[in-house]
DNA sequence: CGTTGTGTTGATATTAATCAACAAGTGTGG
DNA sequence: CCACACTTGTTGATTAATATCAACACAACG
């Protein structure tokens, strides 16, 4: 797995973004921030991280990542949309999460990746080799307090969807699903709020709420059909009513 | 929420196991290892700990932990078996993990837990304010690299569980249930490898699996029909075919 | 202008949930 | 020691949600 076929770019003598912004509260889907430069490590010397580390642009569809493979790496997205998952062997897949810019990959103890990580846009990431992650942390305290910090985040994320897979219907899925997005695009002021464009399509939300293509897309048409929401195309959901979307979203339907 | 009614014990002022041990790998199910104390804080003034640390014991059964409440401490466990979940407005509950001894509680970064954490036996935590988190990590440098180690594998497993509740059928997921803890067992030399005490009765499997308490009884049912495993009594599982069952958990079945 | 990829919709199948009954323990009190 | 209630687990019958199989619509692209 993992014919990673990215190609590498001259490091540039001072990678101004390492990760895009820690300057506010971490967002809640995805834990990047709004402002800019990493907090952690704003006040270091970027030189010395640009010695260690490699920008990298991927094409759409590469996996750069492969679950299994040897754990050389640890990646920090700096633009561009990601998936994560896991394959079963005959082909079923779940994608674990999306990452975008400013979400650490690769970071687990284990010497073998856990999930495969694909582009699903143009990617830019900074690679990191991992056996110099020690010694990074020990000249840079404040990226391992970042990394706790980010990791309990996911893990706060990953018990959400958890809970999603276990034991929420597929229209509450959905709705979780486009009202975190919309709340990102709130909280983070990406765009106006109710507008919301997806960067993945209809089998990669499958794939991440454990649903089949077309119960994602009976959904959708579920959805629009209740008017809380409108698709003017695939890629872009307007949220018509928040509210009752994130009140589905929490699991207060009465009907389902 | 989270009516804790736990009592206090008087600090003991050598509270010689803080963690009941890091001196090997750790288990990939539960994060605990095999051989005693803390090596993250072995070498450290065991007192210092003991001056912010409250050594409290929990009755079976008691919510220590609410959803929702203020995250004014965090855990570690130190004997016992807890249960961590959240729950839908309507009741439907979702099981998040199982917590044995080693295992911290309540670190992520927000302002409230995240989930609730129940007692099923007779549980002992040791208890920090989070507010000395902060200082305890800068006192303690160790501290902060054993907890990004913990929370990242603890980020591996909670993936692990997502592709099962996302994509794996109630056979598989049994299976993946009964494997994790008889591989456990078997790495971390509990008991006998094939024979294994479960902690948590079916509903709290069902849940912990994203499945109802019948689906669970009639898969166990299958999994001896099929002489995988033996049931000798309900809370013990013998399992007779583990390369079976490993491959059934890791979705190579062929029929479902 | 056909081809391909993506998404939608319909018909049917299947898994697991629900509803219901019962069995096996466990503890209580008479 | 035995009824009794109560909890926990098992099994059966049926239903419901979602998957599967299949056809088609539509847009992008050569």
């Amino acid at each position: 797995m993992a014919t990673p076929s990215v190609r590498s770019i001259t490091v540039r003598p001072r990678p101004l973004v390492i990760s895009p912004g820690y300057g506010s509260d971490p967002c809640a889907t995805c834990g990047s921030r709004a402002e800019s430069v990493c907090n952690a490590i704003e006040d270091l010397d970027l030189n010395r991280l640009a010695a260690v580390a490699v920008v990298t642009e991927i094409e759409p569809g590469k996996t750069f990542i492969g679950e299994g493979d040897p754990a050389t790496d640890f990646y920090n997205v700096t633009s561009g949309h990601v998936k994560l998952f896991k394959l079963l062997p005959d082909g079923r897949r779940q994608i674990t999460g999306f990452a975008q810019a400013g979400v650490f990959l690769g970071l687990a103890g284990s010497s073998t990746y856990s999930f495969s990580a694909e582009a699903i846009d143009e990617v830019r990431v900074c690679r990191f080799p991992r056996r110099k992650l020690q010694s990074l942390m020990v000249d840079f305290p404040a990226l391992e307090k970042r990394l706790l910090e980010t990791a309990s985040n996911e893990l706060v994320a990953a018990q959400e969807q958890i809970l999603l897979l276990g034991r929420k219907t597929a229209r509450e899925r959905l709705a979780s699903f486009l009202y975190a997005r919309c709340s990102h695009a709130l909280a983070c002021n990406h765009k106006a709020a109710q507008s919301v464009t997806l960067a993945m399509n209809r089998n990669d939300i499958a794939d991440y709420l454990g649903l089949t293509i077309e119960t994602v897309s009976r959904t959708f048409t579920r959805l629009k059909a209740e008017n809380l929401i409108a698709v003017p195309n695939a890629a872009t959901v307007v949220v018509l009513d928040v509210e009752a979307l994130a009140s589905l979203a929490d699991g207060f339907s009465s009907e389902n």
